[in-house]
DNA sequence: ATTGCTTCCGAAAGCGCTTTCGGTCTAGCC
DNA sequence: GGCTAGACCGAAAGCGCTTTCGGAAGCAAT
């Protein structure tokens, strides 16, 4: 049976007492060049590697944080999720730190699981994503005095650190230049309105409409879940009128999707008979039928960022200080065109 | 300052002490009704929750997995990895365990993270997926003792637990479908030929061509990273020959997305004069221009499954009887078609 | 010599649980 | 009434680290 490697091998072999070995381990200033060597080099040696759950304990710091995995996530939008995994994962492996991926069943469940994330002493800080217009997890988290940062933004948030795109003006501006392309009736669908980020997106749409002289008709708003069939029927929703719209805007890429669809399944083309432009940027509207005009945010590196953001605040920094607001800027592909009398 | 809920709170308020408070909420068979509830009310009304890491100190099981992300992932081909992070969470949570995401920076670092993953104790399982032919990973799993579970298959595969679709298997059928539409110069967009899949997409396209009596040549393969634009390149390469293949099989969907816009931008019409086929079965391909063809894994709840496999192992099962070897199926949407005289 | 600083390191007390070991107490039996 | 056998629970020893506290040297200044 092999000893495993711990402190206390350690410090059998080189003579000297595990508390040394520790602290030689973690720079602390009072231990001589010489022993510092010695330790490091035989530590290398047998790879030795401290166990964290131990080292967690005594230090009382978990060295881990958790990302909330949104509870009604679908497969086509997830290219997000597994962005934002990724930079997570890069700033805290720089930092020797766990990324922990949390699931509640429903929503319903989320908050009990925010709660008991924020008790168990698991992690250090948390990162949520798509906060509802009030959102209980971020009241929770405050009062566990949990650090976190999310990926958005609720109605109410002044006093916590956010990373955010600024939708509502991605929204003006695809009112905008839909408005430049001549569409007058255009119409919008979105995203289940419990969700800041729709009513930003739908707000956005309203300011777009009024800032270009055009009057908001409640007929030409519905409301989708967030998948390509939802999106397809809730287009499809909107053209059983009189007056049908010449131009969809989608708060969501994989609404969008379905737009598309809904569209051709119309015997219409998407593009040149109706204009359709989605929002987030995802690197498959390249492929789509005909390509997705859309509204793109710069989500390149944002887990990363968000992830520094959260470790500055984990390390006292104050969460007022980490709220970023980002641009999305249009990305023009195929599937949006001028208004085309019928 | 009020006082933490710990096992010491507990025992206070109940006048028993803390190993009593312990053996009752882990249901021990030494301890009287009456006393086991008197504990479980208290706990429930406090809302306690044992703090995990001095218990994994304590028990010395980490009650955690980790999932070892691929290193070269790229963003469209992630809907994979986000419905198997789902899959696993929810196995994982009902048990209580966590879900550890790690990530290697590099193909090379694979290895290293792979063993310190393994002596650090943070975890008692693994999953790796996307194998290489002879992954090193693997073999730095089994040399310590460390539970794991593969997505995929290494060349190797006797003696470990995987989760596998029969992609050869699948490709046979593949060429053998698109035999039987007349096809016989069919091209193959290969991914890299280090991952074990490759290899077995590549016989299983091989074996397919000889099952339905067409030579094998070389020429119409080519091999691509597993992206878009590498799937892209390497079908426009594919066409530059005097006999350019009437049909395209490529190793994933990503690849195919390529392939489509590849026949798009030489003007050709995909499905109709090029016949393409992917393999995945993700979404997307539903709204792709046309919509794509692709033999279907049963991912649904892959990752679900392969979290109960590698919890089974956990618990003292042999590695080798969990392995299982799945078929994927052809879902056939608009871009293939019968061979078509140029 | 004594005092007073540094510099470096060891002893030991935790961190919050689990688990072994043994002890007390009641019930049942001859 | 004495003895044995459960049934139930407490004391205490860890788990592998960190960190406080103080002690032993070594050296310079009085």
């Amino acid at each position: 049976m092999m000893q495993r490697v711990g402190l206390k091998f350690l410090a059998n072999e080189l003579g000297v007492s595990e508390a040394t070995v520790s602290r030689a381990l973690n720079d602390y200033p009072d231990i001589s060049h010489s022993t510092r060597n010695r330790v490091r080099e035989l530590a290398d040696k047998y790879n030795y590697k401290a166990n964290q759950t131990a080292r967690r304990l005594a230090t009382g710091v978990a060295e881990a944080v958790a990302y909330l995995m949104p509870a009604d996530s679908n497969a086509i939008a997830e290219p997000f999720v597994a962005q934002l995994l990724k930079g997570l994962g890069e700033s805290l492996s720089n930092r020797g730190w766990d990324l922990l991926v949390v699931q509640a069943g429903s929503r319903e469940a989320e908050a009990e699981t925010v709660e008991k994330l924020s008790t168990s002493g698991r992690v250090s800080g948390v990162v949520i994503s798509r906060p509802y217009k009030d959102d209980r997890r971020i009241a929770l988290l405050k009062q566990n005095n949990m650090p976190f940062i999310v990926h958005g933004r609720s109605v109410d948030h002044a006093d916590y650190a956010w990373f955010d795109v600024d939708s509502e003006a991605a929204f003006r501006d695809a009112v905008t230049h839909l408005a430049a392309l001549g569409h007058s009736r255009i119409g919008f669908v979105s995203a289940p309105i419990e969700f800041n980020f729709a009513q930003m997106r739908l707000d956005g749409y309203k300011a777009g409409l009024a800032a270009n002289g055009l009057t908001f008709d409640p007929a030409l708003v519905d409301f989708a879940e967030l998948s390509d069939i939802a999106g397809e029927q809730a287009s499809i929703a909107l053209f059983e009128t009189t007056t049908p719209p010449t131009a969809l805007l989608c708060a969501t890429d994989t609404q969008a999707l379905g737009a598309l669809a809904a569209i051709r399944s119309m015997g219409l083309t998407p593009g040149r008979d109706v204009s359709v432009i989605g929002y987030d940027g995802l690197d498959f509207g390249r492929h789509t039928n005909p390509p997705l005009t859309t509204m793109a945010q710069p989500q390149s590196h944002s887990g990363r960022e968000m992830c520094d953001m959260l470790l500055a605040i984990i390390d006292g920094g104050n969460p007022v200080d980490y709220q970023e607001l980002r641009r999305a800027k249009l990305v023009r592909r195929l599937s949006d065109g001028p208004v085309r009398p019928r």
